[in-house]
DNA sequence: AATCCTCGAC
């Protein structure tokens, strides 16, 4: 019974897998503590936490007692809804039963801090491992050398991970895929190549999620040939049986104005009858919006909601940035306003996009109002209102934001930077232009 | 446990 469960499971037949239980019980067999555990994983993960723990009621109502594997399941859950709290609670009562966390529980809870972005929490997770003498799992470190890498300490990742091949650590492939991934993503693609080398040397063959990884790294430092033909060797190879690496070169294209071409690998991922994801989905809908059909870009989110997929922040970034593009700012701000509602983590590339379509169309200043409301900027804030200033011949105003964008240490294209300047000097303001130059030069000098 | 998706300009 259990193998069956587990299989129905695994393929998200929830109801057919409580059918073989309900049939199991019928002829005697009772379902014990494996089956549970098996449901509360397929439930965390197809419903959601709370069905999960729907289900640990169930077995306790039966008599059975949840065990470390049944909390970790539910820890699991908790953290793919970024739970925090929900995981805390899970290990107190873990440790009020006498059920022992093992070393799954802790690479669960560490991985939750880092998703959550708290990387110092996490990392004394890791130091509580070491201090409690649990031995560790080669999945301890690629928890670990991947959250590093995530919330930006790319270095830290580097040195553990040296400092752990020394200690005889063997590297699995996922240990050296994901360093890739981290080094391509802070922008060391050189270093990756290094590590592609070393992978390869020690006896590992890269598999999709490698070739998927450098693939995107060439895309990254503009080596579009070099990329091109990586996806067609993943074609020979047979590793092109998701939608996956077709989404990375869609994107390449798109984001490049190739949109013949991008339309062409979006017909081979619809064709190909691949189990579309929301990822494949976003990466469709983007190409309608970029062509300026929103009827079609909607009809597929509804295909995708039909689906029972979820729409995620890319999906609403993406509307939002078509919507602006053909100047529809009202229904953009419904997105917008959805967003918020939806509590997502970040609505920043959101507001970018809305702030660069109101200054294309004319409304500077009502794309100042929104740039003020924004508690987070970045580079592409400053950049998109600093440009459009500058077009509009607003160079007091432009450099006023180049100077808060220069004291908040981010960084800004020198053809704007030179917008501003040469700006000023012509409208009569030579003096800011100046002591704008002078800030440039100071702020090049501390940033060095 | 890891891969695919969103914004500016050049």
């Amino acid at each position: 019974m259990n193998i069956c469960v587990a299989s129905l499971c695994k393929v998200k037949q929830l109801e057919k897998a409580e059918v073989v239980i309900v049939d199991g019980i019928r002829i005697g067999v009772q379902p014990d503590v494996v089956t549970y555990n098996t449901l509360i994983t397929a439930y965390c993960r197809f419903v959601g936490i709370d069905a999960g723990y729907s289900i640990l009621y169930r077995m306790k109502e039966a008599g059975i007692y949840p065990d470390t594997i049944t909390y970790n399941s539910l820890i699991a859950g908790a953290t793919r809804y970024s739970m925090l709290s929900r995981c805390f609670d899970l290990f107190e009562e873990m440790l009020e039963m006498s059920i022992l966390p093992d070393i799954w529980s802790y690479n669960t809870l560490m991985h939750c801090f880092f998703k959550l972005r708290k990387p110092d929490e996490a990392y004394r997770v890791f130091q509580d491992i070491l201090l409690k003498d649990i031995s560790v799992h080669p999945a301890t470190f690629n928890i670990l050398i991947n959250g590093l890498c995530m919330n930006g300490y790319t270095e830290n990742a580097l040195m553990l991970f040296r400092s752990i091949k020394r200690h005889g650590f063997i590297p699995q492939l996922a240990t050296y895929n994901i360093l890739i991934h981290g080094l391509c993503k802070s922008g060391r693609g050189k270093t990756a190549r290094e590590f592609l080398n070393e992978l390869v040397e020690s006896g590992h063959i890269p598999n999709a999620i490698t070739y998927t990884t450098v693939m995107k790294c060439c895309f990254r430092c503009r080596q579009f040939e070099e990329g091109v033909k990586i996806f067609a060797e993943m074609r020979r190879r047979g590793y092109t049986y998701d939608a996956f690496a077709y989404c990375t070169v869609a994107s390449m294209l798109l984001k490049t104005g190739k949109m013949n071409e991008a339309n062409e690998y979006l017909g081979y991922i619809i064709t190909n009858g691949f189990d579309l994801d929301i990822v494949s989905f976003n990466t469709i809908v983007n190409l309608y919006c970029k062509e300026g059909q929103l009827d079609n870009a909607y009809k597929l989110l509804h295909e995708a909601e039909k689906k029972g997929l979820e729409s995620d922040k890319y999906t609403h970034t993406i509307f939002i940035d078509g919507l602006c593009r053909t100047g529809n700012f009202k229904e953009a701000q419904q997105h917008l306003d959805y967003m918020s509602m939806m509590g997502f983590d970040s609505n920043l590339v959101a507001l970018n996009s809305f702030i660069n379509g109101l200054c294309k169309a004319g409304h500077l200043d009502h794309a100042l109002r929104m740039f003020e409301s924004m508690d987070v900027k970045d580079s592409i804030t400053y950049s998109t209102m600093v440009h459009s200033l500058c077009n509009a011949k607003r160079f007091r105003a432009a450099s006023k934001l180049l100077l808060s964008c220069i004291r908040g240490g981010m960084r800004i294209l020198k053809s704007d930077k030179r917008g501003v300047i040469d700006g000023l000097r012509g409208s009569g303001y030579s003096q800011e232009a100046r002591k704008v130059q002078s800030k440039i030069r100071l702020a090049k000098i501390l940033h060095d």
